[in-house]
DNA sequence: GTCAATATAATAACACTTATTAATATTTAA
DNA sequence: TTAAATATTAATAAGTGTTATTATATTGAC
């Protein structure tokens, strides 16, 4: 369980002032390693924030993002999904109930730049799709 | 440079009934290897083709894809974008002009499914995102 | 405490995709 | 070959996630 004033300090670490709406949309991805879309997140707080606009969701998100303190995934065509883990690690998304998954114990080697291009290339992102455990039976 | 009759071979080849439309956009997606959007296919395709609407590029290119004979890439956060090559390789993305590019040259043990996680996976997709050679000096 | 800068909220606008339905082609059976 | 059934295409409308706009509120410097 992370605190809101660890989200403080991470927020402060990555140079983003912290509101109070910074913090508790910073606090839920901290808590909830669930790689939420922006709805996630917005429902999630509102009924603590009523106040909270979906507008302010977005703007923080895509600061975060900018700020490098959050990762956005491309996975989900219907929605972004946000991902405080900045490390190197994969994701997979079930086709059936649409969770998102870390898979963190793949080789270091996966997520290397390829140096054989010409381009300057900053990001990796390795995706896989299937489906999870519990609905892979059905 | 595919002729039509190959188009139309290579979709009888995945069970795809090879309508006027359905050869028309295959013919499209073999001579343009550029990751197409829906849009880019329809206004190439319509001047030579005026009735052609695009829910028919939308409905075709849905095809292509549950039959196996088109990927579709979600590098693009904007836009799907559509592959007819369906070999494993990667994706490069310019964040400045929006090309989509392949590389192909990389270690074939990426592509490889992960044995380690519960889950049953289907597909693997690698991308990578940055500057091409024309925009990064820029 | 006042003023300027920044952040938030509400609303509207946008863009891509999907659903619906009607029209047109194509196939099948007699 | 013709009629009926089926599949495909086209046009329109509807839906959904995201972005733009603008007004309000909050913060910070002096």
């Amino acid at each position: 369980m992370f605190t809101t004033a660890q989200s403080h300090d991470y927020l402060r670490q990555h140079f983003i002032k912290p509101s109070v709406q910074r913090t508790a949309v910073m606090d839920y991805l901290m808590n909830n390693r669930t790689h939420p879309t922006i709805d996630e997140i917005y429902l999630a707080l509102s009924p603590t924030m009523p106040t909270l606009s979906k507008t302010t969701v977005y703007n923080t998100l895509d600061i975060f993002v900018e700020k490098g303190a959050v990762r956005i995934l491309q996975i989900d065509e219907r929605n972004a999904r946000y991902d405080v883990d900045i490390s190197a690690h994969a994701h997979f998304m079930c086709k059936s109930c649409g969770k998102v998954h870390d898979i963190f114990d793949l080789k270091p080697s996966l997520f290397q730049i390829p140096t054989s291009t010409p381009f300057k290339i900053e990001a990796v992102e390795i995706s896989y799709v299937g489906f999870c455990e519990a609905c892979k039976g059905n």
